[in-house]
DNA sequence: ATCAGTTTTTGAATTCAGTCACAAAACTTG
DNA sequence: CAAGTTTTGTGACTGAATTCAAAAACTGAT
């Protein structure tokens, strides 16, 4: 496993690389420079050199780099080259806004499982997935080969569903309730909290 | 300004500790050993006890932290001791589940200025409040003292709502758009990107 | 072909974050 | 009040990430 080696702050970095060389892709650049690349992200042109140099070597000295192969190298570093299937609990505000979410890495990440516990929602069908009841998580994850489960349900509930999807076998779960998920070592949990966000940037902004 | 010593890294884990404690308070608990808050958000004792000791002393030997003023102190810490109101412009799936999202850490975050560009929704109001037309960002913003924006509307929008928050005078954005926006150097940008999260799991996903 | 101008590559130097281990402090118990 | 226990606070250490700078490789022009 070579991939051991690559410092997991570069790897944090990958995905936003990916979205700014997508857009450069679509405006027509073929090659782009470490410091043009740098601007686009508001960051050093020497970090971003650094980054690359762990995956090979992809730039051309006095030229820079190639956009189209650096974007397949990275899809390939992420795993981003093959399939996803997630499932996803709870259909309210948030789920929802997921499944309309448009741009999800070009088609690599599909839901698959949908469940919600409002007897008024379940069997109805939403974005052409039939909507199951929470209560049969673990049988029907069980039965497919999802790996991501999604958590948009309220803070409560998401315990018992995390639970749920552990027990479907699960390796990764994205978490939208604002509640710490006690996992065993096997899953990994990332959490996504609005109001931390909002008290990061509230702590830079008083002058 | 002592703030500029705390390194970054610290800053962040601030919000998770904050929600932790705040759980903890509801339980009943007084005081909390840094060891306790260690297991609770996974981490090392150590970390906990460097984390705290940037901004003064708190524990008492022998016993621990006293929750209350500590969880006061770290709400000082980010300013959210302060009442911050946002706008947010966008009132499609993302934009509902944030009006409806409930723990905005204790109220110190309203939604003040609400904006969509869909004539349908204009004038209706949604919360209690009334939603104004896009085209009115910049105007209401800098009558108002907002001083932070969400953007959660379609990726090509995004650009233009930027630009009409920041000449209305915001000092901070988060954007739920997936693409990157450039800013002033007096406006602070935070990215809210679900595909980026997913990709960062991704990675770790692959036996 | 050579030179000037770019831009990557890469190891070294620096800065930053995390861990360790222990002294000092406060509480508990007899 | 003294001995014992617990837990903080912190300086020294270790390791990771970032920046720096010198060397190498490419382009285009003369």
């Amino acid at each position: 496993m070579k991939k051991a080696e690559i410092p997991k702050e570069t790897v944090n970095r990958l995905p936003l690389y990916l979205r700014c060389l997508n857009r450069i892709l679509l405006r027509g650049h073929k090659t782009i420079s470490s410091s043009e690349l740098a601007n686009l992200v508001s960051m050093g042109p020497a970090k971003i050199r650094k980054d690359l140099s762990y995956f090979g070597k992809f730039g051309t000295r006095g030229v820079g780099y190639e956009v189209k192969p650096l974007i397949a190298r990275i899809r390939e570093i992420l795993n981003l080259d093959k399939n996803w299937t997630l499932a996803l609990v709870g259909v309210g505000n948030v789920g929802s806004a997921l499944l309309s979410y448009p741009g999800f890495n070009r088609g690599c990440f599909k839901f698959e499982l949908i469940f919600d516990d409002d007897p008024e929602i379940i069997g109805k069908e939403i974005s052409g997935k039939k909507v199951h009841d929470s209560s049969e998580i673990s049988d029907l994850v069980k039965k497919s080969s999802i790996k991501i489960g999604i958590i948009a349900v309220p803070n409560e509930k998401a315990y018992d569903v995390a639970d749920q999807l552990v027990r479907g076998g699960i390796s990764g779960i994205i978490n939208f309730a604002p509640v710490y998920l006690d996992t065993p070592d096997g899953v990994k949990v990332y959490q996504i909290d609005l109001s931390t966000e909002l008290s990061s940037l509230t702590y830079h902004l008083v002058s």
